[in-house]
RNA sequence: GGGAGCUUAGCUCAGCUGGUUCAGAGCAUCUGCCUUACAAGCAGAGGGUCGACGGUUCGAAUCCGCCAGCUCCCA
């Protein structure tokens, strides 16, 4: 068969994924087999996948390949995830700008519709590039957050914690959103630092009766469109400036509202003027002031971020144009003292990045966050579930855990499971899972039976479906005690990124503490952030994120795996160049050739050649040495050094070493045995590297020799890594060190790669070049090896080790390029042997040392001199 | 303001429990090769006082402290 010049992906990726899911290999039901389990981070349908989830899935196919390899019986469940907010964000922008439909001309079921249709075209796109990427998902599996079991599994919590009393409903300063018009939770808020303005505002004194005292007090405030909401001015009653107001009143400016001067330590007496006002309605930290000291709460802003009745001026303005008015208004009346720069942050939606989200007070749903919080504090803190890299993490994890506020859960917004509260036309509510059960609720609450209830318009944070994911994939709270929940829970790994620690992982957690009294996984595996080239971070507004599908195109599914995965050490952000997929084309490229190179050989049982015995020996032994480290490396989850130890091994040792050692004569026919054993360890390295690059190793593996049925690689079962013989590998470092050596005297010597030479060397330890001097001989084009015991005038002299070779040419020496070489490394080697000697003869060093320590620089330092002591008997010969 | 992390070759990064597998890899650079698997390649070479300063230790890129710069999280 002819193999084409190049490895050419496209067609080996399509026809292996179709092969493999015609086999049904990613399909796992439960067996007697251990499960390993892995659930996708369902990337929201909003859009497409882009580098981070790449670098995600590759990961958890990796692992979940591994695992499949390795006895488990591999279960990866895909998904994707409805994304409340930002995705109904992105439905009302498509209606509005495709179709000319405003959300409010529909009614709820209209919407949903569009919405459904938004999902499946999107949905569509990502598990097309999940299938691209080579993800080895179980698609008899996919979930969808608004699958009618889910949805009924998100009621169905919302039901039992407002049973227990760990859901409850009333009024909470939450983060309004005033674009989306909806409720938002702490971790959907983004804080940007901008520079704005501090205002200075003078309000006017008056006495308990009202009287004016002739006196002014000045505020600093950032939001002077809020001063219509004033209901206090609060001091330090500490503040000496301050003291004598006691009992008096402030005229709120604008609309003249007599207000107290209150006191309260919660007032920085640095800041500003070291008069507050106090807004209630309007920031988190007067609401609680408020509260404290019962203050009025005037609520001057509208849902969509006007100004409202309740601020009796500018009603109707948006906030911000507000404040111009406002500021001007202060103006003109000679209220504002002074306008100062002021740097400090601001909220903003995430969702909608330009929105700035207002504090607000509103009646909402709010999950009780301390009681779920402590056993998923302790699973991680004890160790149950542990996370990677290390502990990084679990001291951000802690400090939330230990200070959790409750969730606020409700969000007005169409898209998501929609609250299972029904109310009566007083507003009296019951929780039930449907209007029936409902009903009877009600009766049996209130004594009467209505003919209807009203279902609560609003729907759920898309979190409070997400944090059942690992459960619910299984329908572990849909349907209980089912076999694939009994499997398959707890997971083995999550793989996520670590900006989701607080909005996911720590609420499955949760919820798996919840309601299984069990960790929903056992290892956390954070992958860094994408960024550029330039260290930016990828984004949509960018644009700086490479087209996943493009990039497939262009160097194969393979190599893009490759090249995400050599430079990404888990935790660690990574900066995404093409380049590195490049790197990973020209990996499947070499592993192509070096198949052609093994397929055009003929195997024959007495070739009349010597047969390189040493080689096949060692490659075994450098094989297993590596096959265990990378077990090892798979164990603490360092996969890409893993997959660097791979590279090496496949280029260095197996291309550049050992193929070149057992190359048989051009047109020779090759050892029967040796042909059989480099074939079984091309094998085997395809099945140590396929985890990572699945396509190009089935492809190759299938190429090797003609397969049996269900004979795949991808579910070829790996053998324990065997045993070394460290002897084995001494002997060929030598032979490696002694071939670079010589090579790099024939470039000094500006032999050309066909002149041939003789070598000789001058060894105390000649046995150990037995084994390797054919080797040796063929890979510096010597057509002499042999052994001298003193020097052979005429030839060029190179120390390796302690040993003394001498390279006879027709060429005559340069004896300058030869002294160059020799004086180089006599430096470096007296430098050495000073600062061994400096070692050994300080006392201290020989007494506390470890004994191991103190014989190594022993030995260290007679290797060096003999070395010394060639170089200089080399030198005397020039 | 509080906390975490990072700083090693021109670039991107490895370096786990302190002692020649400790100064490494890939890319880039330089030299020589179109050697019948691969020029998307082969064979070599050069390049770093491991951010600064202290400390612990017989011994520090590695442990501790402090400082500087960068990044992230929280307020």
């Amino acid at each position: 068969m002819e193999l084409s010049k190049n490895y050419i992906p496209a067609a080996a990726e399509d026809k292996w994924y179709q092969y493999w899911l015609e086999k049904q290999y990613f399909r796992s039901v439960p067996d007697g087999r251990p499960p390993f389990t892995i659930v996708i981070p369902p990337p929201n349908v909003t859009g497409v996948l882009h580098m981070g989830h790449t670098l995600n899935e590759t990961v958890q196919d990796i692992l979940t390949r591994h695992a499949r390899m390795s006895g488990f019986n591999a279960c990866w469940v895909p998904g994707s995830d409805h994304a409340s907010i930002a995705t109904e964000t992105k439905v009302v922008n498509m209606l509005k700008e495709e179709k000319g439909i405003e959300k409010s001309q529909l009614t709820r079921q209209e919407f949903l519709k569009y919405a459904y249709e938004w999902k499946d075209k999107y949905g569509g796109i990502i598990y097309h590039q999940i299938r691209k990427l080579g993800c080895s998902v179980d698609w008899d599996r996919v979930t969808f957050t608004m699958d009618q079991h889910y949805y009924d599994a998100v009621i169905r919590v919302f039901v039992d914690l407002y049973g227990k009393g760990l859901i409850y409903r009333g009024a909470r300063m939450i983060n309004w959103d005033p674009k989306a018009k909806t409720a938002l939770s702490d971790e959907e808020v983004e804080y940007k630092e901008i520079n704005g303005k501090l205002y200075h505002v003078k309000y006017a004194v008056v006495n308990a009766a009202g009287e004016p005292t002739g006196e002014f007090i000045t505020i600093a405030t950032q939001r002077p469109e809020t001063i219509m909401g004033d209901t206090a001015i609060c001091v330090n009653p500490d503040d000496a400036r301050y003291a004598h107001l006691k009992g008096h009143f402030a005229i709120v400016p604008l609309v003249n509202r007599k207000v107290p001067v209150i006191f309260d330590e919660y007032v920085d007496k640095e800041f500003g003027t070291g008069a507050l006002k106090v807004t209630p309605a309007h920031d988190i930290n007067d609401y609680n002031l408020g509260l404290k000291h019962n203050l009025e709460v005037v609520d001057t802003l509208n849902d969509d971020g006007t100004l409202s009745a309740a601020a009796e001026v500018f009603v109707g303005e948006d906030r911000f144009r507000a404040r111009k008015k406002v500021v001007a208004a202060l103006h003109e009346q000679g209220l504002l003292v002074k306008e100062q720069e002021y740097t400090t942050r601001l909220g903003y939606s995430q969702r909608n990045p330009d929105t700035v989200v207002e504090p607000k007070i509103s009646t909402q749903w709010f999950v009780k966050m301390s009681e779920l919080a402590k056993p998923a504090l302790d699973a991680v803190v004890n160790g149950e579930v542990r996370i990677h890299p290390g502990d990084r993490f679990l001291a951000t994890y802690k400090y939330w855990m230990e200070n959790v506020k409750d969730w606020c859960i409700s969000r007005q917004l169409w898209w998501g499971q929609q609250i299972p509260a029904w109310y009566d036309a007083q507003g009296q509510f019951v929780v039930a899972e449907t209007l029936e059960t409902a009903l009877d609720k009600y009766e049996a609450a209130y004594g009467s039976r209505p003919a209807t209830l009203r279902q609560d318009e609003d729907c759920l944070d898309t979190w409070f479906s997400s944090w059942l994911w690992p459960t619910e994939v299984f329908k572990g709270i849909s349907n209980p005690g089912n076999e694939d929940i009994n499997y398959y829970y707890p997971t083995s790994v999550l793989v996520t990124g670590q900006d989701i620690i607080f909005f996911w992982v720590a609420r499955m957690i949760m919820a798996g503490e919840e309601y299984h009294k069990e960790k929903p996984f056992s290892d956390v595996y954070f992958t860094g952030m994408v960024r550029d080239k330039q260290g930016r971070k990828m984004s949509k507004s960018l644009g700086n994120s490479p087209d996943l599908l493009d990039l497939i195109d262009r160097f194969g599914a393979d190599a893009v795996r490759f090249g995400i995965m050599i430079a990404s050490p888990a935790g660690n952000d990574l900066l995404f160049d093409d380049s590195s997929c490049e790197q990973g084309r020209f990996f499947n490229n070499k592993m192509w050739n070096a198949l052609k190179l093994v397929k055009m050989w003929t195997p024959a049982e007495n070739t009349g050649a010597p047969v390189p015995e040493f080689a096949v020996e060692w490659f075994g032994n450098r094989f297993n040495e590596v096959h265990a480290e990378v077990e090892k490396l798979f164990r603490d989850f360092r996969l890409s050094e893993a997959l660097k130890a791979i590279y090496s091994l496949i280029w260095d040792d197996f291309c550049s070493w050992y193929l070149e050692w057992i190359k048989p004569g051009f047109e020779q026919p090759i050892d029967a045995g040796v042909y059989k054993k480099t074939i079984e360890y091309f094998e085997q390295l395809m099945q140590l590297l396929h985890p990572f690059m699945p396509f190009v190793t089935e492809d190759i593996y299938h190429l090797l020799a003609d397969r049996a049925e269900g004979d795949d690689l991808v579910i070829k079962q790996f053998q324990a890594p065997g045993s070394i013989n460290a002897d084995i590998l001494a002997e060929a470092s030598l032979a490696k060190d002694t071939i670079t050596a010589i090579r790099d005297a024939r470039n000094k010597q500006q032999l050309k790669p066909k002149d041939t030479i003789g070598l000789f060397v001058e060894t105390q330890n000649k046995q150990s070049f037995k084994r390797i001097e054919s080797i040796i001989a063929k890979q510096v084009n010597a057509n002499e090896f042999g052994y001298a015991t003193e020097a052979i005038a005429g030839a060029a002299s190179i120390v390796v080790g302690t040993d003394k070779f001498y390279m006879v040419t027709d060429k005559e020496v340069d004896p300058a390029a030869q002294k160059e070489l020799l004086l180089k490394d006599l430096t470096y080697q007296q430098g050495f042997r000073n600062s061994v000697e400096k070692k050994l003869s300080n006392e201290k060093f020989v007494a506390n040392a470890k004994p191991e320590a103190v014989e190594a620089e022993r030995r260290k330092l007679a290797d060096c001199q003999a070395r010394i002591q060639a170089i200089e008997e080399s030198l005397k010969l020039l």
